[in-house]
DNA sequence: GTAGTGATATGCATAAATGCATGAATTGGG
DNA sequence: CCCAATTCATGCATTTATGCATATCACTAC
């Protein structure tokens, strides 16, 4: 038989409520092994142990899917909360921490994170050497609490309470296309010219036709034949001639092939958030990376 | 070197976290070894790979003993909670296992423990094969919601509002010694003749002695001569006619050689509060046992 | 229906953690 | 002042857990 040298649910292994919780939360042991980097079998293993330590069955093996029990809800509510607890000591230690070594998560705009980060990347690493930056690029915005990330660069405001967030820049955007493209339907003189074009999306496409309204520009759903949730590919077939973008000039300025549509519009303008937890300002590493950071952004103005 | 799969303090071992918490509690890894039923060099271990994956120095190693760091102290508070979340996890897992298997811990005086739980747990264990039986003999109060046990028998009415208590009987006691004690020094009449005899101290000596004063009898701290925590070994030292001491009439009567002082005495009176966590005492292995032991120990009423 | 996708379970080789035995160092007591 | 008793650190053998490859199963789509 088995061992059982914890018998009943006194002692058990809490590395096992983390697979309980992945598991749970992303309904698969495969899908909680990847968020894990573990593998498929460990995960599942680690549940079983945990349901016969606890005495309890967690999940209903129907076949194809998991299925949480009534009893593994309710222990699920309790399971968060330690998540949540193992959290807050990562970012206290975190914050403790005085050497410049380990690791820096940051968060941006894919567009950002390609264009913009590496070379100031380089220079934090030729600053320090034993850090180890690591870019979550990604469109929608990631948990600080949750420390999905250490820092984030943002376009809105953060507005939970813990965070503490500096704004380092106001960048200018205009509208943009290929110049192949351009001479193929002709450079619109007005707005009005403009919505007769075609428009590349970027993210979602309804609030960007809601943006350009507001801004004067009449353009609809039509106007959007082509786009992608990931900015990079927008903006590539931007380039490819595909149609019109809106794009920060700092990009715009260091790829070959576009330019300006209406160059004497005015420009959109947008705010570049630097964010980080505010426990976490207090460590070495993050300080010096978070400053760094702002000092450079501040030149995108 | 290391392999440092976790580079930073993403992700850490959470069961490192209770090895940390185990050795700040108890000051040493060793004594934290003993509680956690692991090695000395295992918890060392994993105390100095939490460091490293934290990046944070939790002790500082002064040759003697282990001294938390400030940044120790800090995170030990989070820690604390997370252990917290990991109980209510472990009762609230219990509470919803419905098998009538694992473990049971049942916490009593020793004097209890020895004299009066063994044949009630033969019942039980006869009733419930599979039933584990831990009884922890202690004559400290263990704390029912840090899980040190499942189900307490107490003579005090518990405070704790978690907790479900149930008055089950009200035990009589009287003066008990040796007859050879008594054959010697001869049989008290009244409780001023009492008070000229040795006492046995049963746990604390102060205590005792304010209990028998207020009840009329004017001993001093020169009556107890011997004495002794353990309430078995106090009560071998009645039989052995070492001088007289308080003893519940249940006991007493199974105890050869010894006879009651000043029987017609009117008996001290003390109650028995069987207590279990709230939330226990909807587990169907923990309900069985409970009623089992407010059954029986009713009889000693 | 039938092939294809994505999931869980199992056997087996490897990697990692654990425990034991031991040595070094410190404290407390005679 | 030395001895006894603890404590922490390290080398080594063993146990334990992990990952890979694979078989099996359920569901989907054509």
């Amino acid at each position: 038989m088995h061992k059982c040298m914890n018998w009943g649910a006194i002692n058990f292994d809490w590395n096992q409520v983390r697979s309980f919780l992945a598991t749970a939360e992303k309904g698969s042991f495969s899908a909680a092994a990847r968020v894990l980097e573990q593998s498929q079998p460990t995960v599942g293993r680690q549940v079983a142990a945990l349901e016969h330590s606890l005495g309890v069955t967690l999940f209903e093996r129907v076949g194809k899917s998991l299925n949480l029990t009534s009893a593994g809800e309710e222990l699920l509510v309790h399971v968060r909360e330690m998540a949540d607890v193992a959290n807050r000591i990562s970012i206290t230690a975190t914050s403790q921490s005085n050497t410049i070594e380990g690791q820096v998560r940051i968060t941006a705009s894919d567009v950002m994170s390609v264009y913009q980060l590496p070379p100031i990347i380089k220079q934090i690493r030729e600053m320090a050497p034993r850090l180890e930056i690591d870019v979550v690029a990604a469109n929608d915005l990631r948990d600080i609490q949750r420390r999905e990330a250490d820092i984030a660069i943002r376009h809105v405001r953060p507005t939970q309470p813990d965070l503490i967030a500096k704004l380092v820049a106001e960048a200018n955007a205009h509208f943009y296309a290929a110049s192949s493209y351009l001479d193929q339907v002709g450079r619109p003189k007005t707005e009005e010219d403009l919505a007769k074009l075609d428009f590349v999306g970027f993210g979602d496409v309804t609030t960007m036709i809601g943006l350009l309204n507001s801004a004067g520009i009449p353009v609809t759903a039509q106007n959007f034949r082509t786009g992608s949730k990931t900015g990079i590919v927008a903006w590539e077939l931007v380039r490819h001639g595909l149609g019109i973008s809106v794009m920060a000039d700092d990009v715009a300025a260091m790829t070959p092939g576009v330019e300006r549509v209406l160059p004497s519009r005015e420009p959109f303008k947008f705010p570049i958030w630097l964010t980080t937890h505010s426990e976490l300002h207090t460590a070495r590493r993050i300080r010096l990376v978070f400053d760094h950071l702002a000092k450079q952004l501040r030149n995108y103005a």
